[in-house]
DNA sequence: CTGAAAGCGCTTACAG
DNA sequence: CTGAAAGCGCTTACAG
């Protein structure tokens, strides 16, 4: 109609005339798959590159049934902690010779209707970065054969690989931190919300463990996983009756609400961290290292994550069946200054 | 050969038959592009959704000769800063239906590569986010006429569109508002190798009109972008000569510095900021509004700025023939406590 | 090792 | 409004 300029498009057929061989020959020798002679390799690739011919990966994907394209999901990224994992992802998937369809969910654009587009697409992969999925949308993926690998959270589903830190006994391992530490009031912000699965797993840890221990009060305070959150939680646990006494510890769901946590404590209250209340929060993000905060945290093993993450996807991909499950990673409490 | 099994995918051809009707008509029914009588739109959905059909977006592209995807290519995004243009960018595309193709550039993997990539993939657009891009590149996509947007940062070539704060016209305000506050010591953090024409231009601002007001002889302290490069600068600079003076003022080229920057000085200093010296940073990320910080720095319009891009771009895609060029945008200092 | 040919799943003139 | 047919740019048996 108009604008259709790009038809300047060189294709394999361009190349094959001017290489004196036949397109199919152009296309082995940019596909690298079959055998062909050294000289008519080197006629191919100079025709080519006279040309400035470049392989339609589109096409090869139609015809191969393979665009060796992974749709990566993430949620909002502006968390340190997802952009970091998103770093590594793509690193990873782009030295595997990987191209990304990417895609962030929030509160409007649900993902169901994302996956509708992925599945257009016809993406070789689906890595979802602790975005909750539906069991009928893995299910689809299953019936279709599409591999999913879910990180950063759990998956009832057989057909999902998920990746996905021990929760519940980090959580354990502050609780016998804390306690070992002397503290003897306990509270933990959480959320319940989207993240839930994942907070859920800490508390109950915390508060199993803290409760075998002789602590059988933990408060709880629900956030929503950001700085602000956090200071407000905070306001609620020291505006609240009973949870005045010395010895105090929370332990925060993520490095976020702990560190709006202390800033409402130290900054509102007065209070000094770790003197008169403890904290500790989860992810070992890069701001908890400032020198502001110091803050002890659970560190995640996610680079070692990310390479089970992408190895296993790469067999996949590579036809080996590899079944799905879960595959729980063991955290490390990262002793800094606020407990 | 083997693990072939997506054969079962559903094609127009089983719905047209299904439907009794051509397969013409099945595509003119999801394309939505031609008139189809509303009975035959019944018939066709119906088969469709019997059958599961989900229209194949690979062989559509081939044949329209569009992809509906976007290359966004951005540097490291651990950044908040950048990861929240990401997601700026990520929701105003997916809302006009575009999917991104996404890449990340760092020093490993340099851009040229990822270029090639981009091409074979026939991206409708390329959205580039603060990453450095050859005058070559550029002029390649203007020859294969592939639209090419960059956001905050400035490129001299007729056929690229680019959204960039008004760096230089920002820094000047700081140095107006720094120098109209007291102060008589100036100092720039900044940086010299990658992302070095924005913080060039923010240097020269800076300079430029601290000595129209008197101020001939500011410090400057190279640094990298993060935290840790920051508070290295500052202690380059406390440790330095004749930067003892009183009402020292220090002027980061973005947040992350100047925090480190604080952090330097009041931690390991016991300095008071804004009394003993004050710093002001760029960007207006998040963390910069922290209790512990409140940060005064300098906001760019981002929404505004990615409006402009966005929309930019989907009138190319359209066929609107828009020039290329430099939209300029005017930032404000975001008062907070730190000056 | 190489060519001729069919086919991947769509879109889009061209005729009715 | 709808169908028959060509074609998008590749890959891949099938024969040499």
């Amino acid at each position: 109609m108009e604008a259709r300029k790009s038809e300047n498009a060189v294709t394999s057929v361009d190349v094959a005339r001017r290489a004196r061989v036949s397109q199919a020959t152009v296309s082995r020798v940019f596909s690298g798959k079959s055998v062909v002679r050294q000289g008519t390799v080197d006629r191919v690739m100079t025709a080519a590159s006279e040309l400035g011919y470049r392989p339609n990966a589109i096409a090869r994907s139609l015809t191969s049934r393979r665009t060796n394209l992974i749709a990566v999901v993430s949620v909002d990224s502006t968390h340190t902690f997802y952009s970091s994992i998103l770093n590594g992802i793509s690193g990873r998937l782009t030295r595997a010779g990987k191209q990304i369809l990417f895609f962030l969910t929030d509160f409007e654009a649900g993902f169901d209707d994302i996956f509708q587009q992925v599945l257009q697409y016809k993406v070789d992969a689906l890595l979802i970065v602790s975005a909750a999925v539906s069991v009928e949308i893995t299910e689809e993926c299953s019936r279709i054969s599409l591999p999913v690998v879910i990180f950063n959270r759990q998956i009832r589903s057989s057909h999902v690989f998920s990746i996905c830190s021990d929760n519940r006994a980090a959580a354990r391992d502050v609780a016998d931190y804390l306690a070992g530490r002397g503290y003897k009031a306990f509270a933990y912000i959480g959320s319940d919300r989207r993240l839930s699965d994942i907070s859920a797993d800490r508390r109950q840890g915390f508060t199993e463990r803290l409760a075998e221990l002789g602590f059988g009060d933990v408060r709880f305070v629900c956030g929503n996983y950001t700085y602000e959150s956090g200071r407000t939680a905070m306001r609620e646990l020291l505006d609240s009756a009973g949870f005045d006494a010395g010895s105090r510890a929370v332990f925060a769901s993520n490095d976020l609400m702990a560190m709006g946590a202390m800033d409402a404590a130290r900054h509102e209250y007065g209070l000094s961290i770790p003197g008169d209340i403890a904290v500790v929060g989860f992810d070992a993000i890069g701001e908890g290292a400032w020198k502001s905060y110091s803050l002890t945290t659970v560190e995640q093993p996610i680079d070692k994550m990310l390479d089970v993450a992408c190895s296993h996807l790469m067999k996949r991909l590579d036809g080996k069946e590899t079944d799905g499950g879960t595959r729980l990673f063991r955290c490390k409490i990262l002793e800094r200054a606020t407990a």
